[in-house]
RNA sequence: GGUCCCAUCGUCUAGUGGUCUAGGACGCUGGCCUCUCACGCCGGAAACAGGGGUUCGAACCCCCUUGGGACCGCCA
């Protein structure tokens, strides 16, 4: 970089709100945010609220919250594309006035015609360009009528072709031939996306149009539309499409909300897990490393590493075993078992708390115990919410029952109604409760009466913790404690 | 239909002419560990879409075919 000023790198991610955030839409938003976190620019967030019908007060909230909740935090906006109607009606004038652009004054009956007619004979359809070289007159005439018009952008008359460098897919071509002279303002004066969309960035002086691939069709046209406005061109670079299994674009319609931010929070999914996840979900770096802190993600980002192929969310509809792609339930249990203690913490409290099983004293008098459990137990969990589910027993005596593990390890020997009361009270009696100590008291219990092991430590754990599995036995009692341990095992009677 | 884009294990991908009998991760699977289930560790199955070139040599370069996707609105 050296030799000249690297400008300041400014992005921006601009959804349009008539939905919630999807993880397709959180992807771009998350590589904007990296791009400018990596070029110590800025990230901006517009909301392209300008098509009033579709756009909804309960979706712009959920942009926000979901962008907030991943951690995508914006240093600019949010802005409201809506707020910036008449920079795009003059932006519009000026390319009528610069003659880039003309008034049309066809109707829609007769472009409908003349589709219909390009398609019957297998002709690719293009604005004809009837009303490109209408004289002064005419125009001052139709208009004296009162004959309603839009304003098409002039595509210049040229055999070659428009090319530009896309960051992602390298150089592309489209011939100006192709390309259709295309509706910037509407009949009733309002602008079209293709403006609106440009004129923001120019507005905001955006350096990078990160923004997914669906989006490369409409960059020449942008293109042409900077050029004609005299403004400086940013550099573009588009990501490959997120597909299902089907090769479909996700979208709510068709797979509902698992392909929505909100419902990993509701998962359990800690954040950044997610983050991780979409990151690498058409991104890679060229080592073999796929868990990222947020500074590692930010230093190894690179536009260079984005793939050009569509990828696939690896989600089977009805999966018993895994609700989403599972790749994504592998880092979110990646992270919750090697995450620091103190970070994980208060995610637990949350859980807890949502589930009504939090003790204040958990932070305070039994701060070291509660740790200890959260490390013992989080081996085997892949979601936040296990802590409150498969976990709710060590944090509380309103714990569920799991009936198989009843049903299997308990019910089927009768004879536990009246072993566990009696291991219980020769526990009672112990001086100490170790992990020794407790052993010892159950695999003396267990020679005395010439009982099979594993039916006696399966059933004290499945009374104990409600679960048929979990850490090793003793481990689980020692973390339970004397008390809460005995209650339980006395309560044995009253499961059958 | 037109224009553009893409193509390595089931999925995410490494790979930019020789080091590829193609590497990693998830998932699947065999084993070890073991009171259960995980974790962990050690193994296994699993891919260069097809066909032509170019080259001493091709997953990598070129062409064609096939397959997939995007865009083609007075939606954004």
């Amino acid at each position: 970089m050296k030799g000249f000023v690297m400008e300041q790198v400014r992005v921006r991610f601009a959804p349009s709100p008539t939905g919630y955030l999807h993880i397709g839409g959180a992807r771009t938003a998350i590589y904007n945010w990296l791009f400018a976190k990596k070029h110590n620019g800025t990230f901006i967030l517009r909301i392209e609220d300008t098509d009033a019908e579709r756009s909804t007060q309960d979706s712009i909230q959920g942009i926000l919250d979901g962008l907030k909740w991943l951690g995508m935090e914006w240093d600019e906006g949010p802005y409201f594309q809506s707020a910036n109607l008449n920079a795009h009606r003059q932006a519009a004038q000026l390319l009528l006035e610069s003659g880039h652009a003309y008034k049309c004054f066809c109707t829609k009956e007769e472009l409908e015609a003349k589709k219909e007619a390009a398609i019957a004979s297998k002709q690719a359809y293009k604005y004809d360009r009837t009303c490109r070289n209408l004289s002064p007159e005419e125009i001052a005439r139709k208009e004296q009528a009162g004959i309603p018009y839009v304003v098409r952008f002039k595509i210049p008359d040229m055999q070659e072709s428009l090319i530009f460098n896309d960051l992602v897919y390298g150089p592309i071509e489209r011939k100006y031939e192709d390309i259709e002279d295309f509706v910037i303002l509407r009949s009733d004066g309002s602008p079209l996306y293709l403006l609106s969309n440009a004129v923001d960035d120019i507005n905001d002086r955006i350096t990078h149009v990160i923004r997914g691939q669906d989006g490369l069709a409409n960059t020449p046209r942008q293109i042409l539309i900077y050029k004609a406005l005299g403004a400086k061109l940013p550099q573009f670079a588009h990501m490959p499409l997120t597909l299902d299994l089907q090769k479909r674009k996700i979208s709510k319609r068709t797979h509902g909300e698992v392909v929505s931010v909100q419902f990993y929070r509701e998962k359990g999914f800690l954040p950044w897990a997610l983050v991780n996840f979409l990151a690498l979900l058409g991104w890679h770096t060229s080592d073999d490393r796929e868990i990222f802190s947020k500074q590692e993600l930010i230093d190894a980002f690179s536009l260079e590493g984005v793939s050009r192929s569509n990828s696939i969310f690896n989600y089977t509809p009805g999966d018993a075993k895994f609700f989403t792609d599972p790749k994504a339930i592998s880092i979110n249990a990646h992270y919750i078992k090697t995450m620091p203690l103190n970070e994980l913490e208060p995610w637990v409290n949350a859980v807890l708390k949502a589930a009504d099983i939090f003790d204040e004293t958990f932070l305070t008098t039994q701060k070291a115990w509660y740790y200890s459990t959260i490390d013992l137990i989080r081996q085997r969990f892949h979601t936040l919410n296990d802590f409150a589910t498969l976990g709710a027993a060590y944090f509380s005596d309103n714990f569920p029952m799991d009936s198989k593990a009843l049903q299997k390890n308990v019910l089927k020997h009768p004879q536990l109604t009246e072993w566990l009361p009696q291991l219980a009270e020769r526990m009672e009696r112990l001086d100490s409760w170790t992990l020794e100590t407790t052993e010892k008291a159950v695999r003396d219990f267990i020679a005395e009466r010439n009982i099979a092991s594993g039916t006696l430590i399966n059933a004290i754990r499945t009374v104990v913790t409600g679960q048929s599995v979990g850490p090793g036995l003793f481990e689980c009692l020692v973390i339970i404690g004397k008390d809460r341990t005995t209650a339980r095992l006395k309560n044995t009677p009253t499961l059958f």
